[in-house]
DNA sequence: ATTATACTCTACTATGTCAATAGATGTTTT
DNA sequence: AAAACATCTATTGACATAGTAGAGTATAAT
């Protein structure tokens, strides 16, 4: 039921460019979101070349050069990066819709728990579509915002 | 964001003792649920050790032995399976209840994808306290007297 | 033009999971 | 007591994931 640690980096990533994000064409070096985020660099150039290559981010080569997100934060789903960083949303991915593959079971139209897995699919496939990079920067810039609560710290 | 197959496997399993279940001890074989859900004999045998060590199945060895469920199907939950199998069911452990775990990044409390991650930790949970190995027959019995559904081939 | 910067591409290593195999142990039947 | 059956335990190999490393390419400042 875990995100890989890949995607969680792609999110992670994807939050500061999304926090950052201006009209004009303003990039942000891997090493600054390595550092604001303490993802190792290596690891997170792979990743930031997936999501290129997905059209989600697109990059400046050379001395003043960084990534930027491809489009508005409002236009970029959480669901869209998980995706292409792992593939289906689904706990099972013989509920998938977009990554459909048959699973070993003798009869998938009898499978009870197939029943449950497509709910948990909804509800999952709900939450990551409906939040955009826009609502992540809006809710990050509100936390920015407050003081520090201990009681966080207190899980 | 997916089930392991070990899991997906151990709530199969679980099914069928679930579906064949009654009030003597009578037990099923591993060969029988190996066949019955076409899961490799010898893998299957570990999972349902772990989920015997976790106290949700018993055993019965020698001729006529098998495995059958240690309490009734309505007192355990597929939350109580998946938790032993995989851990967290939580997308992220800096979020889990059961198994928290400190993440990487810099500042919990400022994090606006941890808050959409307890969001998705929230609806998976509930999904998976509140069916019962109960329900999952029940809902099995059902699904057998359904007619095949061709659409249900259409996916 | 040269140099420093920062992305790009490919390959490698380590770790963990999935799955299969083999042999040991315990129970019942004959 | 022996044979047959079925669970138990340990080991092994294949594959995916996480992370590291090095050489290469484009850009901008000097």
């Amino acid at each position: 039921m875990k995100l890989s640690v890949r995607g969680e980096y792609a999110l992670r990533a994807m939050q500061v460019l999304a926090r950052d994000y201006q009209e004009d064409d303003s990039v942000v070096r891997i090493q600054e979101i390595s550092e604001k985020q303490n993802i190792p660099k290596r690891f997170l150039e792979q990743i930031l070349n997936d999501l290129k290559s997905a059209g989600i981010v697109m990059s400046k080569r050379g001395v003043a050069g960084g990534y930027r997100l491809k489009r508005s934060p409002d236009q970029i789903t959480l669901a869209e990066i998980i995706r292409h960083i792992e593939g289906p949303l689904a706990p099972v991915s013989c509920v998938s819709e977009k990554y459909y593959e048959k699973c070993s079971c003798p009869d998938e139209s009898r499978c009870a728990i197939r029943a449950v897995m497509k709910e948990l699919r909804d509800s999952i496939v709900q939450v990551m579509e409906a939040t955009t990079l826009g609502h992540l920067a809006e809710r990050a810039r509100k936390l920015e915002q407050q003081p520090l609560n201990p009681f966080d710290f207190m899980i």
